[in-house]
DNA sequence: TCGCGACGGTACGGTTCCATACTTAAATCT
DNA sequence: AGATTTAAGTATGGAACCGTACCGTCGCGA
C-alpha cells in the first residue's frame, strides 16, 4: 500500500467526503481530526464519529462501496496520508490480512456511531460536550483544541448558546479553560467523570480489536 | 450456505446477542423484526438499529470479529433462519460476492444507525416515533405492530409517558389507531410528513445498494 | 490604528421533556 | 368470577433547551 499513499496538510473544514459522492481518496490523518457527519434530506447535519490517526476516513469503500449519503471533513487541521480509492481496493484484495485490519476498524468505527446516537439520547448538553473533548483529545493528544462554539453546536446539533453555557459549566468546575478558538483540557479525569457512562465503551471496543 | 441455515420461530424479547459475549449464531428474520441496542457501562440502553427480512444480525461477524458491546433481541416476534457464525465465516470465505453483499448490508446498516444518531440529537419525540413506526412498518409490512409503549421508551431512550403522549398525538391526528399492545398504521403519508427528514435517507441508501 | 467581521457572552419567553406518582383499564391466572 | 399482574392514561412542578436577538470583544486586514 505504501507506495500509494501521498502526505498531505489538511485544513480546517476541507472537504474529504461529499455526501452522495463518489469517494475518490481515503485518508489516514497523521495528526489532527476529521469528521463524519450525517446529514438529513434538509441538509441538517449531526456529527456521528472523530477520524483522527488511529483511523481513517472512508469506510464505505472498506465495505465494496464508492459513497455514501455522509459528510466527512477536517475538524482540527493537521496531515495526513491518502491514498486513491482503487489503489485502497487492490491492496485490500492483495492482503487478507490488510482487508482484516480495515474491517476490524469499521467495527471499532461503528460502535463509534452506536454511541454517539445513545448519547444524544440520553446525555444532557455539558456531558456530550465532555464525551466529545475526551473524544478529540484522544485523538490530538494535545492539551488545546482549536474549536469554535459554532462548530460544536453544529456537531453536537445543538444550538450555539447553548454549547457557551455548557463550556462555562465545564469551566466554573475547573476542568477546562476557555480562549477565542480555544479549549484547553485542565482536568482530564474530571472531564470524565462529567462524561460518565457516554464515554468509554468504543475506547474500549478500540482496545480491545486493534490496540 | 443453505444446507446450514435453520428454521426457528422467534419470541418476543429473545435475546440473540449478549453484549461482549460470543456471537454463537447469526439471524436472518424470515418474519418479525430485531432490535440492536446500545449498552452504557451503567446498562442505560438504547435503540440504534432495527433488523428485519431484509437485513442480519451479527454485522460484527461479517467484519470478521467474534463480539460486540451491542445487544440484540427480538421486538417483534416472528420466523428466523440462523446458521453458526463459524459457517458463515466459512460460506463468506468460499464466496466473493456472498462476502460483498453481506458487507454491503452492513453499510446500509451503518447508515441506519447514523440516522438514527442525527434523529436523536434533532427531533422531538413523535417525530423520532414517526420514524420508528415507519422503518417497523418497512419491515413487518403488517398495519398492525405489537408494541408496548414501555418498550418503546426504552427503545427510543425517554419516559415511558413520554411514549403514551406521542402516541395520542398521532392518533389525534388520524395517522395511527392503538390498541392495548398494538398499534395501526392508518395513514402511512400522514406518518412520513410527520417524521419530516429524520425519515428516508437510510431506506434510499438500502435501495441503492440492495435493493 | 482604525474598522470590520467573526466569535463569545447574555437575556427572555416559550416549549419540550424529565422524574415521579397515582389512577384506570385490560389481560391473565386461580 | 374474583384476584393479580401488566399496560395505558393523567397530573405536576421543575429542569433543560430552544429560537431569537442583542451586545461586547477579539483579531485581522486595510
Amino acid at each position: 500500500m505504501q507506495p500509494h499513499l501521498n502526505s498531505l496538510a489538511v485544513a480546517v473544514r476541507h472537504e474529504i467526503e461529499r455526501p452522495n459522492r463518489r469517494i475518490e481518496s481515503v485518508y489516514f490523518m497523521d495528526a489532527g481530526i476529521a469528521s463524519v457527519v450525517a446529514v438529513q434530506a434538509d441538509k441538517t447535519q449531526v456529527e456521528v464519529g472523530l477520524v483522527g490517526p488511529e483511523g481513517m476516513t472512508g469506510t464505505a469503500v472498506v465495505l465494496g462501496g464508492d459513497q455514501t449519503p455522509h459528510s466527512t471533513y477536517i475538524q482540527v487541521a493537521g496531515e495526513a496520508q491518502w491514498i486513491k480509492a482503487d489503489q485502497l481496493r487492490k491492496a485490500m484484495k492483495a492482503s487478507d490480512s490488510l482487508r482484516a485490519l480495515l474491517l476490524k476498524y469499521v467495527q471499532t468505527f461503528m460502535v463509534q456511531t452506536t454511541h454517539t446516537a445513545i448519547a444524544n439520547a440520553r446525555a444532557h448538553i455539558d456531558q456530550r460536550l465532555a464525551r466529545w473533548i475526551l473524544m478529540a483529545q484522544d485523538r490530538t493528544g494535545n492539551k488545546m483544541l482549536p474549536l469554535t462554539h459554532e462548530f460544536l453546536a453544529l456537531m453536537l446539533g445543538v444550538r450555539r448558546p447553548g454549547v457557551t453555557e455548557a463550556l462555562q459549566s465545564l469551566k466554573r468546575q475547573k476542568l477546562i479553560e476557555t480562549g477565542r478558538n480555544k479549549i484547553f483540557v485542565v482536568n482530564r479525569n474530571g472531564i470524565e467523570k462529567m462524561a460518565g457512562p457516554s464515554y468509554g465503551v468504543p475506547e474500549k471496543e478500540y482496545r480491545r480489536l486493534i490496540g
